[in-house]
DNA sequence: TACACCCATTGCAGTTTCTGTCATCAGGAG
DNA sequence: CTCCTGATGACAGAAACTGCAATGGGTGTA
């Protein structure tokens, strides 16, 4: 029989989840979050450097997905593509992780301190992909905006995938974000050669 | 006279990047921040709501600024147009701050605890320009994304702008960033009809 | 069976951030 | 001269986080 109860990490962001819906973030102490997973606080902090980091526990594994599958689209794709395209891989991913995501995403949403992690998060993805960007040739400003233009379609994109009360993919929303971005650039494009 | 010395908020920000310049911010203290000014820690936290903010105090004064210049766009300029225009128009603000702009973002970018509210700051300013977009007829989801790619432009083009050894200006770089995002949508969209 | 070792968990003390409350006191308004 | 205002500070306390050392089942080894 084992010593301690299995899966510590995954007890805490749960009692977390729960005690941040029902008391919101900032009527959470460390120690509720552990006493409720049937641990204590420095356990807590042997698991996460932070209060705010127990949302975002797969985040590198996440990361690690996306940046893979970067890897195997070809080169010869647009930087913009080949970004998107890597989003667009982990469709099956949320997919069948949609209730837990919407439930996170309210989270994160209610409490200004957990936006901050989020963003950086995604920035630090963003990063990421610039960076294997200009690796497969692509100039450091180009990468960095296909990085960040694709960070702007996810972000639409997946906001559009939490609300969309049809329940959609998460592919279908990154689409139509992404054809929303052509529209406003072209059309910024003609405006200024115009006016 | 004056019962106090004047400006404590500027005296307590300039202490503050002077001591996470020497020191860092993790082994700079409130109190230390506050000593260097001349005042206590209660103070600071009259003036600040936390020790981050410290480093962003005149960001609503900002974020005023470019909504009031998007408001003196015509209505007829595309959305991103708008964006970029608005952003275009703190240029003579930045350039008569150029090197306090410098030491600013050097520590930002050292410092992840000031990136996140950094991060926070310019989603928050996007955020209120795609609500302006929107009160002016601009669909909601490319309000969104004409205010997130737009900020993709800002920050593309201002980091050039504080590493460029040639001083050429914010809004050279601004545009740039334009064309380079045009560039890599355009790019993308003709690649997706071919591939 | 006995022993040594491992390591997830914990206890404890200490620092730092941040909050609430109340006291102080110079200068302006009347 | 008094009252009021508003910036400042003293104090106490909650909560977040860190460093260090101890506990005590499990597991492998002799």
């Amino acid at each position: 029989m084992a010593r301690w109860e299995p899966n510590a990490s995954g007890r805490l962001t749960e009692a977390a989840m729960e005690l941040f819906a029902e008391r919101g973030y900032g009527k959470t102490t460390v120690e509720d979050i552990a006493a409720r997973a049937g641990l204590t606080e420095r356990t807590f902090f042997n698991y996460f450097t932070d209060k705010r980091e127990v949302l975002f526990a797969g985040s590198e594994h996440f990361v690690k997905q996306v940046v893979d599958a970067v890897r195997a689209v070809p080169k010869s794709s647009a930087p913009l593509d080949t970004v998107i395209w890597a989003y667009e891989s982990t469709n099956d991913f949320f997919e069948e992780r949609r209730p837990f995501a919407r439930k996170r995403s309210a989270l994160i949403a209610a409490h200004p301190e957990l936006q901050e992690r989020e963003l950086v998060k995604m920035m630090s993805l963003a990063a990421a992909m610039a960076e294997i960007l200009k690796e497969r040739g692509t100039s450091a400003s180009a990468a960095s905006l296909a990085a960040e233009a694709g960070l702007a379609v996810l972000r639409v994109g997946f906001e559009q995938w939490v609300k969309d009360t049809k329940d959609r993919s998460l592919v279908f929303h990154l689409r139509a974000a992404r054809r929303q971005l052509e529209a406003v650039v072209d059309r910024a494009k003609k405006g200024a050669r115009a006016g």
